[in-house]
DNA sequence: GTATCCGGATACTCGTCGGTACGCAACCGC
DNA sequence: GCGGTTGCGTACCGACGAGTATCCGGATAC
């Protein structure tokens, strides 16, 4: 009966709440922006107080960045991950797409995080340079992925990778504020249109030249 | 030497004011957001006070709403021009695209105000409501624009014109976004994405029935 | 076991902002 | 031209929110 220890040391203890607050704060955040969430709204839905809070991050704007970076770091490793499984299978083209679907797609909550982190990054200098430069490392991630399909597929694509990596990513944060616009917006839009894209790719790209 | 009448009657120049506080609030709230922008902050750029804020507008939420109209309305005309004025040439694919970037792409603020309105649309449903409505009428627009386009090439498209549109949108937000988050990113990304893209949907279409 | 430390609660401060009350002066109808 | 009207300026109010000061109680060090 002697529960196991739910005795934690003050530093599991106070890491504990800070991932409460950080669970809490991407939800809230997410539901009423980062203007329109009060420090009080985010730490009573965490179930603590004022005092938490600043005993955790240094500012409301400090907690973005945190939040940004947990964000992101998550984004990136599906990324990475994608990128490094691609031993099994190399196939048709619009398996191009499917990956992608899965990788940049989010639940809804990331969705509205990201555009509010967008907006923010926008107006805030500071914000806006920390957002970039992960930005810049996810595109860079999804670019090595398109590099290594088009080697697969032995096409030289009519641009970049980077450039393909950007519309790529247009997509995708077109599709998600389309779907948080409209509720009727189809499920898989962006798949269907990933496979329509990279058709066009593919047919406007040009044979690889033999080594 | 009787300068022209500098006097206006008093119908005029509240619809003066008016203007100018509509103008203001455009610039004003595209760069410090619409929670971010005071009601002083854009009497202030205007040259008023508050009271003339009152004295022209229900609320702050209100003024939201006029301005969602004004802006919508404009990229309305835009589209239904080109929507009309097919009659002179039907050309190649890539022609497709090129009304889209002229009539989907604003200036900075435009962008910037639009990424607004979308977070505050999602989060207040009465303003999303009015929001969607209009963003449906463009998007009708664009599907008969689309449509036109592939009976002139003779095509069936693989997606309903509606669903194609969704698709434009998204890339023309999509990149918007982009462009506003990156700096660096190529001023004609919309227009090289369109042409990849309505390459593939021509793919992958069927060539339409005999009448 | 006792002194210390510190994560978090409580109770403030101060600035800001949406909205209101009211005053004033220029316009209006007569 | 005179009295009522009204667009806008000014002064204000109540609410709220970020951040701070202080305190408490339980963990920690010795």
């Amino acid at each position: 009966m002697t529960a196991s220890p739910p005795r934690l040391t003050r530093k599991e203890q106070q890491a504990r709440t800070r991932a409460t607050l950080i669970t809490s704060a991407t939800r809230v955040l997410a539901r009423k922006g980062l203007r329109g969430a009060s420090i009080d709204d985010i730490t009573a839905d965490a179930g603590f107080t004022k005092g938490a809070f600043y005993a955790n991050f240094a500012s409301k704007e400090a907690m973005f960045l945190e939040l940004l970076d947990e964000q992101f770091a998550e984004k990136l490793e599906t990324i990475e991950r994608i990128a490094g499984d691609g031993s099994d299978l190399g196939d048709q083209a619009d398996r191009v797409g499917r990956d992608f679907v899965e990788a940049l797609r989010g639940d809804e909550d990331w969705s509205r995080l990201f555009l509010e982190f967008a907006a923010h990054a926008t107006r805030e200098p500071a914000f806006g340079a920390e957002f970039r430069e992960r930005f810049d490392k996810l595109r860079g991630g999804v670019a090595a992925v398109l590099e290594r399909r088009a080697a697969e597929l032995g096409i030289v694509p009519p641009f970049p990778a980077d450039e393909i990596a950007r519309m790529t990513f247009s997509m995708a944060h077109g599709v998600a504020l389309e779907q948080l616009l409209d509720p009727a917006t189809p499920e898989d839009l962006f798949g269907s249109m990933l496979r329509l894209f990279f058709g066009g790719v593919v047919v406007a790209s040009t044979p690889a030249p033999p080594l």
